[in-house]
DNA sequence: AACAATCTAGTAAGCGTTTGCATGAGGGAG
DNA sequence: CTCCCTCATGCAAACGCTTACTAGATTGTT
């Protein structure tokens, strides 16, 4: 294959340790030294064995993100967010689903990453999800975002407060038959819903508005779901002026099951989204943006600091601060 | 940390040898002996490190990704394709960036890869990549998606048929003046581009519809440069009927370009996309849709047989099919 | 019944690093 | 001019597996 440290070595006239230490930038390694046997490195075309030095030293260098969905627009940007921190270290990234319903599986979480990782980003999970858990438990460097946590740091929205946001808007346009169309019914996997949620009826109480059960329509935290919830909204016996979705991509379904009702989103029924999605400008979705991508970067950084032991002070909440992006799909509701 | 191999074999009374050969499920071993060595391996929560089998035995058991980009949707579909593909295996997915001109990394890709992956599949860039190209000629076992090649496996859509199929569905419905949104000028890292392109100008071609290029404008890639295009296209002389656009990010944009210009896709201009984006839909944009996730799990596949030396019959080039999705943002012409 | 072939299992030599420990060379303090 | 430190480097023992080899035990053949 390649050159081996040996060889490296070899010729440059000293020995293996000295090449290691050389090449890592460790101290006691003479100038002088250390530029031949760099120079030596580079003419041979030498890269250390990463299996080999991780045996060795116990450290992978590599960080796994820990995900349900890849492709999901949220989840794909964290994940461009973590690797962006990345790439100014020379850390791997090992990408692992986890906690996808639909594709469980067969070994376990912590097995999966042991001497595979140093550490992980989880995405979305919160520290309470079964497996995430025990790999705090385990002691394993663990950062969150998407949900902030006591136990690790973790980088997220004030997600209750994003919910009285949205839900205030619309308040504040004059709706009083304000809908929710939220994931799975309590879905602990997910916290940012049931936060979301809290904050919604918290801003309908303290209006003094009656939340009615009615109201409320659960999907899945997708397109299809708002579709499927919306759809649902608009056969029951109360009609909702106004609708908050807990994400833009469910605010999306709601958007094409309006309109195949011949409903306009916003003259009709006024339609808030959570996420800041790409697609919510040309859709004149009002939304309550989140910096997403930023987010998977701190959470990144977050981590790397628990690996160099960088954070003295424990973990770290970092609750970023959103912003309500109001366009046409929310307006005041028909009669006024 | 953990059990290692030895106190496994101590336990069960065999040596390491067995135990190593049991857990693999490899021959030679009897099937008594397996058992009592599975079940002690699993009652001493033993998992082999990877490190260690790695240098071993020289296989990382490991796929890489390279790609560009990880958020934007072709991209995060595909991986999402590939992962699929792995929840089978007990393979590792490393996430690598590459070819992204914002983001150029120091290292060479190939000593990135050395002895870190097994191999990669490559998504978007074509074989003439340098980088990729390099690997190639080093036997490091690629496959592609997104752009087909004769050196290795791949798996993409025809995209000169891609152009024509879409071009001539504007030319069915009427328009002549057919406009052309592309990405950077002749940029040689993306082939999809330049064929797709070459599609439109063969099925004006073959309608006897003269190409001018003052119907044609480059952008990025992305939603952003198609609003730019598109907003070049109108304060352009000759004016399109209709426009192709080279993706549907870039159509996204158009249409929101068309907007603030006071023009209804469709009605004023026809738009046609590329590539089945799930927000087509809400924006009614007509569009030939490719099955991006498949396509990331058949590539995966192809590997995997490639490592397995189960693709005996060499390169094998995969070409799916596309479908022309017709919505509202394509109509004929405003005077017919 | 002797012999070849096939199983089963163990021995031990790597795989290519990292790192604790030992060694020797300078250099300032006393 | 010693004595002690700090520096620079080498030695060699891990790290925890995989995998030739080797060898005895079975089984099948003629």
């Amino acid at each position: 294959m390649s050159a081996t440290i040996r060889e490296v070595a070899a010729a440059a006239g000293v020995s293996t340790a000295t090449v290691s230490r050389a090449l890592r930038g460790l101290p006691y390694v003479d100038e002088v030294t250390r530029k031949r046997v760099v120079e030596t490195a580079q003419r041979l075309d030498y890269v250390a064995s990463p299996s080999a030095s991780r045996l060795a030293s116990g450290r992978t260098g590599t960080i796994a993100v820990l995900t349900p969905y890849v492709a999901r627009w949220f989840f794909a940007t964290v994940i461009s967010g973590v690797a962006m921190a990345l790439t100014e270290g020379p850390l791997d990234l090992l990408l692992v689903e986890v906690g996808n319903p639909d594709r469980p599986s067969a070994v376990p979480l912590e097995q999966r990453l042991r001497s595979r990782a140093d550490g992980a980003v989880v995405v979305a999970l919160p520290d309470t999800y079964p497996e995430i858990s025990q790999l705090i438990e385990h002691d394993f460097p663990v950062t969150l975002v998407g949900s902030l946590s006591d136990r690790v740091s973790s980088v997220a929205i004030n997600d209750a407060e994003t919910g009285r946001l949205a839900t205030q808007h619309l308040i504040n346009l004059g709706h009083r038959e304000i809908g929710l169309i939220s994931g799975a019914t309590s879905d602990e996997s997910f916290t940012a819903q049931d936060d979301r949620t809290n904050g919604y009826h918290d801003a309908l109480t303290r209006s003094g508005i009656p939340a009615h059960p009615a109201l409320t329509a659960y999907g899945a935290f997708t397109r299809e779901g708002g579709e499927r919830a919306m759809v649902e909204l608009l056969s029951r016996e109360i009609q909702p002026t106004a609708v908050f979705c807990l994400s833009d991509e469910m605010a999306f379904g709601a958007m094409i099951a309006m309109r195949r009702h011949g409903l306009t989103p916003g003259a009709d029924i006024a339609l808030v989204g959570v996420d800041g999605h790409p697609q919510s400008e040309l859709a004149n979705l009002t939304t309550v943006a989140q910096p997403v991508a930023e987010m998977g970067r701190l959470a990144a950084v977050a981590l790397q600091d628990r690996l160099n032991n960088a954070d003295q002070y424990g973990p770290r909440q970092k609750a970023m601060s959103v912003e309500l992006v109001v366009r046409s799909s929310s307006a005041p509701p028909k009669g006024s």
